[in-house]
DNA sequence: ACTGTTACATTACAGTCGTAATGGAGGTGG
DNA sequence: CCACCTCCATTACGACTGTAATGTAACAGT
């Protein structure tokens, strides 16, 4: 073996066209001929990487939720900044402003739909919604608000509607810093 | 004619079948026969009251819409109470706490996955969002909150976020207390 | 060289989809 | 009585669905 498939590579790029399919199209999953068209291979090869269509679904829900999780990582660990700046790029880092962003929002929006009667699809948004808590939670800590999970908890859940708003109504709908203003104790400074 | 039908009572039957089979199913748009099967009618019955399958959706989402937007306008509305009092009344409208407001819900965010793509779907969300943002922001402006519009715009965001909450990780992971006293002045007693 | 495995491509199939077409039952107006 | 319209039920159709089945080319091990 020349040089050895990293085993998830084709899966990866299926997953991406998922992703793509998603935000795209009208929210509802897309087939398996349309994904194999969008990925540049043959449903046979789906077939062959993915036993079943649920199989693929869940991958993808997981190949994008690690990615976003660990943009979200980065976002909080990158360089020294106020705490409100950090919550901010982790919340920016959310909302669908690029292609990108906006695939992952389409994506969790599909599973999240699915996973009210699903269990599987359930377990992702609870390991997702997880560390996204986590990382705000550490950020308001920092910030010495008074209750940082309990802010973290509202943080998480004002970001959904966020999305959907930037989604319908343009990014000009929200006002990260109304909410941020709200959420952080009123003497913190935002310099440094 | 004895007595004349009210023009859109089979149809509003159908619209409830839709909002069932949607909190009930995977979160996709059920087929034609699912649809008539639930309404205890047939597909001919659909054909004749819809001309086509958007349309029925469409006046489904109408329906459940127009029947959510009464709900918060009574409960806006009811006796006098305080400010605070009738937000959380109106927000724990939005929950699904029962199995009415998991199907408003469900239909909600089944609608608003197809709103990003199609504009007919997208105007349904845009007035429902004003209708909401208008009731929240009349209540903090009651309430003397500095900015009731702004408050309104992330209580109505943060909405979006208490409903999925609510029903992946059940009703205690919502904590409407918590958000209200970040978004009313402090200085606001909630008796009478 | 033979064997086996991996990684696909192609084809086929049973089922479901939305909807068009047809027919009939019941009331209504002339 | 008869045409007519509304309100449906039934059937049929072509497109599309996920997936099973089969073939095949490349490569690895022995």
């Amino acid at each position: 073996m020349r040089e050895r498939w990293v085993p998830d590579a084709r899966r990866n790029a299926v997953a991406d066209a998922v992703g793509r399919l998603l935000n795209r199209g009208h929210g509802t999953f897309p087939g398996m001929r349309e994904i194999a068209a969008e990925a540049g291979v043959t449903t046979g090869a789906l077939q062959h990487h993915f036993a079943t269509k649920d199989d693929l679904l869940l991958f993808a829900l997981d190949h994008h939720c690690r990615r976003c999780a660990d943009r979200l990582r980065a976002r909080s660990a990158e360089g020294p900044r106020s705490a409100r700046q950090a919550l901010a790029a982790i919340v920016t880092e959310l909302l669908p402003l690029d292609d990108d962003r906006a695939a992952e929002a389409s994506v969790a929006r599909a599973f999240v739909s699915r996973a009210a009667t699903d269990q599987g699809f359930a377990a992702h948004y609870r390991a997702q919604r997880e560390i996204l808590h986590g990382l705000l939670g550490e950020q308001f800590g920092r910030a010495g608000a008074p209750d940082p999970t309990a802010a973290a908890t509202i943080l998480a859940q004002a970001v959904e509607g966020m999305r959907t708003d930037c989604l319908l109504l343009g990014p000009d709908a929200v006002d990260l810093d109304a909410v941020l203003d709200r959420l952080l104790p009123p003497n913190t400074e935002d310099i440094a």
